[in-house]
DNA sequence: GTTGAGCGTT
C-alpha cells in the first residue's frame, strides 16, 4: 500500500531525485514527482512523493520543516486526487 | 539569469 505526501517550499532547483534521496532516509520511498508549470516547464517549488502506508505519519514528523535545500520545507499528507 | 503560496499527471 502505498499514500502520498504534500511537500511544498521547495527550493526551484530541488529535483524529484533529491526528494527521493532525501525521504528514504526515513521510511520507503516508491516515488517522487516535482510538478512544473505546463507553460513554462519550470518547477512550481512543490512535489509529491509516494511513500509506505505505514510511514507516513513518521515521514511527516521527520520531514516537515527541516531544512532542504536551504528552505524549511513542508510536509503534509496530499489531498486525494481521485476519489 | 525573475517568483514563494500552494495540492499533481498518466
Amino acid at each position: 500500500m502505498a499514500a502520498t505526501l504534500y511537500v511544498g517550499n521547495l527550493p526551484w532547483s530541488t529535483t524529484d531525485t533529491a526528494l527521493t534521496e532525501a525521504f528514504r532516509e526515513h521510511g520507503t520511498v516508491y516515488s517522487s514527482r516535482i510538478i512544473t508549470d505546463k507553460e513554462t516547464g519550470r518547477s512550481r517549488g512543490f512535489g509529491f512523493v509516494e511513500v509506505e502506508d505505514a510511514d507516513v505519519e513518521k515521514m511527516i514528523t521527520a520531514m516537515n520543516g527541516t531544512d532542504f535545500g536551504g528552505r524549511q520545507i513542508v510536509v503534509n499528507e496530499a489531498k486525494p486526487r481521485q476519489n
